[in-house]
DNA sequence: TCAACGTTTTGTCCAGGACAAAATGAACAA
DNA sequence: TTGTTCATTTTGTCCTGGACAAAACGTTGA
């Protein structure tokens, strides 16, 4: 006497929220105005949302984090909206790796996967790991869950794991009293980690002695302990999700509440397009842009 | 020109949402139906939680999440329900270490809070560690979060790190080979993952085989693999939160899906408080009880 | 190029109603 | 006692439609 099977019209709105992170008021009030998503409903009035409005959602979320706003995105026709995701897409081929890994991610087998990840990490080192492995395989997990193929959860699981083998390596390599001394954490609402500690892992190696206050540091702890610590240099991580503008004024303040002799690096792609030229605020665009201002750093020291 | 500190008379709705894990829908009913909570408002008619009713929405979530009903809850008096929540308290002494670890945990130094568990993993090895500091760690760092010590951010801190540890660890002792074939998951809707690789801590070194299908598997895939993949005993793992009547039903139908020779356990003290007797199926109250289950699976063997 | 200011867009909150799923308790049978 | 069935209560989540502040935009003027 099995369970039937019953194959669903669609999802209910909280499975939708937790699928596309949209907020169960934001996808009503996007239906009340933009007449999209327009979802089913039950035998009880309650929204069922098919699975391509699901995937669409998800496509919008991706644009709207990447600065779009939701007034474009409803105006534009199915071609338009392809074609803004596309550019993404199309930056770079990712290494063949990737797609065995994230088979793993999907099967869940979170213990092959570490495995592999560490495999990959002795084969060819700590920072090419980070540079030709790690950077394009993130942007191949988004992709995947923009594509629906991988859920939330599973994205989850890939950063724990990855985290997992970085913390271990730049563990292993760490140097006491090397030079500079470097304050690596993010802002409040920030809880992006993988930026810094893929940032770390490319930074300890050289020789550099990094200290990460984890996220959600409040600008006046990132001061007290940046001066108090006789740190060289604060770096900070933004994910694309962080809203660039508050970025850009928070940067400011912390850099007015420095002393000069502290320097200050921002990462992360979108803040750098129309980003405010600020006095000694160095912006990377791409991780392995650490290197370079490491070495632009001890190049007049 | 600093930015005037305004002292907030409480905080707004998605915050408590946050910090207490309550959806704003249910803070709502509640204040409509029982009175409580009954916050402030701002110029807005914002609500604006004050910290003491956040702190007694912490406590109230706590009983519910041992299966008390808001109605109880809400009728009886502060006598009562600090009775109800004491007897937790007076289990047993929390050891020594707890205390600094949580203050690590408080100030956010994931790096050393991961060193000094790491240290004392090795001290004592990994099933006294286990036992002995991570059990009841776990509990005090849940005791902290009702006081309100910790965040849910630490909190999540504190996981991330421990697993690290742990699974570094568990991977180093795995034999291939090994006897009994141990198969661990959690049911859809279960996403605590820690007292499974709580649980292969303790069994591994005692030379069992432990596949983790880490969480949330359907009960289909799980017999599936538990009779394709030869296995002996098939392990569950449920946290407080999980419904205890869910759970039990679930339990059952698995029960009667899996053939009789490979065993069934259910780890979690508040199943075992008038669980309902299943042939074949045996209850965990308590961690290092897994250990007792494998020596009894092995005497008749 | 930049600052200032009015307008539009947009996410989140609110009230109060509704209903299904879960839990309880009562009645009854083994 | 133990277990089963069924009506009643409790409880969480969803609904509608309105409102508003903060953010983003675009325009003007230096």
């Amino acid at each position: 006497m099995n369970k039937t099977e019953i194959i669903p019209a669609g999802l209910p709105i909280a499975a939708v929220e937790r699928d596309t992170g949209l907020l169960k008021d934001t996808l009503r009030v996007w239906e009340r105005r933009y007449g999209f998503p327009q979802p089913l409903r039950d035998a009880n009035g309650e929204r069922l949302y098919p699975p391509e409005q699901i995937a669409r959602l998800r496509q919008i979320k991706r644009l709207i984090d990447q600065g779009m706003r939701p007034g474009k995105i409803f105006a534009a026709d199915d071609a338009t909206l392809g074609e803004w995701l596309g550019k993404e897409e199309s930056r770079q081929a990712a290494p063949a790796q990737c797609a065995e890994l994230i088979a793993l991610l999907q099967a869940q087998r979170s213990e092959e996967l570490r495995s592999a990840l560490q495999q990959n990490l002795l084969r060819h080192g700590l920072q090419r790991f980070v540079v030709e492995l790690v950077a394009p395989l993130n942007i191949e997990v988004g992709l995947a869950w923009l594509r629906g193929e991988i859920t939330v959860g599973e994205e989850h699981l890939y950063t724990e794991q990855l985290q997992n083998v970085l913390r271990g390596a730049v563990h292993a390599l760490r140097i006491p009293g090397a030079q500079p001394r470097i304050l690596l954490t993010t802002l409040p609402d920030e809880l992006h980690s993988l930026g810094l500690l893929m940032a770390e892992a490319l930074l300890v190696p050289e020789g550099a002695h990094c200290t990460s206050l984890g996220t959600q540091t409040p600008l006046g702890d990132i001061v007290s302990t940046a001066t108090g610590g006789a740190f060289d240099i604060v770096a900070l991580s933004f994910s694309p999700h962080y809203p660039a503008r508050q970025a850009w004024a928070h940067l400011a303040e912390l850099r007015r509440l420095l002393p000069a002799s502290i320097a200050l690096w921002a990462g992360g792609r979108h803040l750098c397009e129309r980003a405010p030229a600020i006095e000694g605020l160095r912006y990377l665009a791409e991780i392995d842009e650490v290197l370079i201002a490491l070495e632009a750093w001890r190049a007049p020291a």
